[in-house]
DNA sequence: ACAAAAGTGTTCTTAATACACCCATGT
DNA sequence: ACATGGGTGTATTAAGAACACTTTTGT
């Protein structure tokens, strides 16, 4: 971010987003190497600052396909983050707007190199380096984060095909809680949640018996605290 | 908010709190009668524009104290608001950063005239008025918010003495779920969440049979999800 | 002795967990 | 016929909801 620019000058609005994927039994998240200073050469979340004129969500998938080359993320905001002096290197206050991505890394293309970034690559949750500004503090809260939301809502939808089975949910909650689940009673829960509907149809993945096939509700009516 | 003022120039950030109390049995909340354009004469939730070289929640407690007189509240970070294009009487971007704050309003003098405001007064959640910008979408965030946080935290500590009661407690609880509970399970609940110590002291308030005395735990851990 | 508010324990219902057998398909 | 993975039901345990009587104090 250059402060001289008329664009965003005595601008503090910085938007971030973890953009999650999962593979296998294990949560990726995407990260970009910075072309620039400061954080030269660091790995970071994807974003950067605001522009007076867009829309918070708008400018966050400005920042996204700008740093990645991906287009389509369904996304959550979640968190504030005060930056003011955490580095000398940025002189002036930062506010950081947090989002949370999830996407099919398998079928998503990235653009591995751009104007800002010299590299953009999936690192396993266990495998992130030393991020750039306070990345791993907010990375480590979104991940917190993608655990609840898994509970309460449809997110999931975009890791899966259209319709899909229950093994294959499972597999997923398994990989993004780092758990395993008892096979009826993971069936009992997800059911009672009420966020999926049964389509009549089975499918045979892998040659073996048929699983049911179920597909995500379009509406999704709140839980119930009380 | 004069948009000329270098001080925040482009800038795009305000702060926003919404304070409660709770008398009684009903929760209410701190609003401003605004006195400049726009929506001069409106209530409205406190807040305003952040400066440049402040911290968040610095700038949260400038303007409560500003516009209220109010300095010691204990504030609760929750959300976000963009703003922009939402009213023509505000050419540019805002970004609301919304905060949640809760204090005894018998124990606090608030001035009800200033610089910025004509009034300030508690409202009745019930018998809120028609607000400036979207304060009223805010306000029902907070008020949901609110009901979610006194169920894993200690906020609840600065509408009480140092040690209380069981049925002051469940009083202030009632009041702010807006439900009864029934005495015997309302304790063993409590008592559950582990976040209050028995002081082994007893105290008449009314006249009737003493009440055991009890203290917030310091600190609290983590509910557990899983 | 009575009114007012506080303390306490048990039963019932509902949700969460643990656990074992049968079924459909491909080889 | 066997190996692989998918489907299903029941028994146990834990948590939440419903509910009534006894105790202390002031009048």
């Amino acid at each position: 971010m250059r402060v001289g620019n008329e664009r965003y000058k005595n601008q503090g609005i910085h938007v971030i987003s973890a953009i999650f994927t999962v593979e296998g039994n294990h949560i990726k998240v995407l990260l970009i190497k910075r072309k620039n200073e400061p954080y030269k050469e660091k790995w970071a979340l994807v974003g950067g600052a605001l522009y007076n004129n867009e829309q918070l969500e708008d400018g966050v998938r400005r920042e996204i396909f700008e740093k990645t080359g991906i287009k389509d993320v369904e996304l959550y905001q979640y968190g504030v983050f005060d930056e003011l002096g955490k580095t000398e290197d940025i002189p002036m206050r930062m506010v950081a707007i947090a989002y949370l991505g999830l996407i099919d890394g398998k079928k998503t293309k990235i653009i591995k190199e751009n104007r800002n970034t010299v590299d953009v690559a999936w690192f396993d949750i266990d495998k992130v380096p030393d991020l750039a500004f306070s990345h791993n503090e907010i990375l480590n809260k979104e991940i917190e984060k993608l655990r609840e939301l898994i509970l309460e809502s449809n997110i999931l939808k975009v890791l899966l095909p259209k319709e899909f089975t229950m093994p294959q949910l499972q597999s997923i909650y398994e990989g993004i809680l780092n758990k395993t689940f008892d096979r009826r009673n993971f069936r009992k829960k997800i059911l009672s949640l009420n966020i999926i509907d049964d389509t009549n149809k089975e499918i045979s993945l892998n040659g073996n018996k048929p699983s049911k096939l179920y597909r995500f509700k379009d509406v999704i009516e709140d839980k119930k605290i009380f």
